[in-house]
DNA sequence: ACAATTAGTCAGAAAAACTTGACTGGCTGA
DNA sequence: TCAGCCAGTCAAGTTTTTCTGACTAATTGT
């Protein structure tokens, strides 16, 4: 039960179909449930669920209820999922 | 058939059971197959041997024959795999 | 000559990840 | 009251990834 490799673990949370893509949408704001299932093309409820509950079990995204209007969910980043964030840009930078 | 996230493709590069290990090897100098297999805790030749084939083929490693004393193969990091350290080293700071 | 080590490959099985479609239940607007 | 949106869940099936064990074939040490 060794590890020998500290990246492992950041880059398990990002790793699946879905999660680069939600991370990258939380970088732009709050996420909401059925718009992400809209907008994340080829995607379907089950899979962005999935997706969602696992990255807030890892910390990475906080889940709010909105008491307006329409009373909806919404999934930000945490802190954690903050301190993604630069990493992320040093990967797009490399391209 | 859009990307929408161009970190992705990187964190691509690095997902599966074996290849962040393997990277993190790489770093530290050359590798050997067998060697990797026997250091790798819970491997075995095939997985091994697909991420590596992988890893090289997306222009992370480099394979070379030595001709010397066992005449045996090396795999080492490309350039492109060494522009991968810092972002590594990066989430490894992350902890 | 024989055994071990090198670096693999192959087929098949098992496990993990992903998709589909049906369903639930609260809330809101007409 | 009825339709539609919200945020899901569930079971079943498909696809992808990973593992196992057997096998190849060149090179090296004794």
């Amino acid at each position: 039960m060794e590890n020998s490799c500290p990246a492992e673990g950041l880059l398990k949370m990002l790793s699946g179909k879905w999660k680069p893509q939600i991370f990258r949408m939380a970088v732009d704001g709050p996420l909401r449930f059925n718009a992400l299932v809209r907008q994340i093309n080829g995607s379907n409820k089950q899979s962005i669920a999935v997706a969602l509950k696992e990255m807030e079990e890892q910390g990475l995204l906080e889940k709010t209820t909105v008491r307006l209007k329409p009373l909806h969910i919404e999934y930000m980043l945490s802190a954690k999922g903050k301190m993604l964030i630069p990493v992320f840009h040093q990967l797009e930078n490399l391209l």
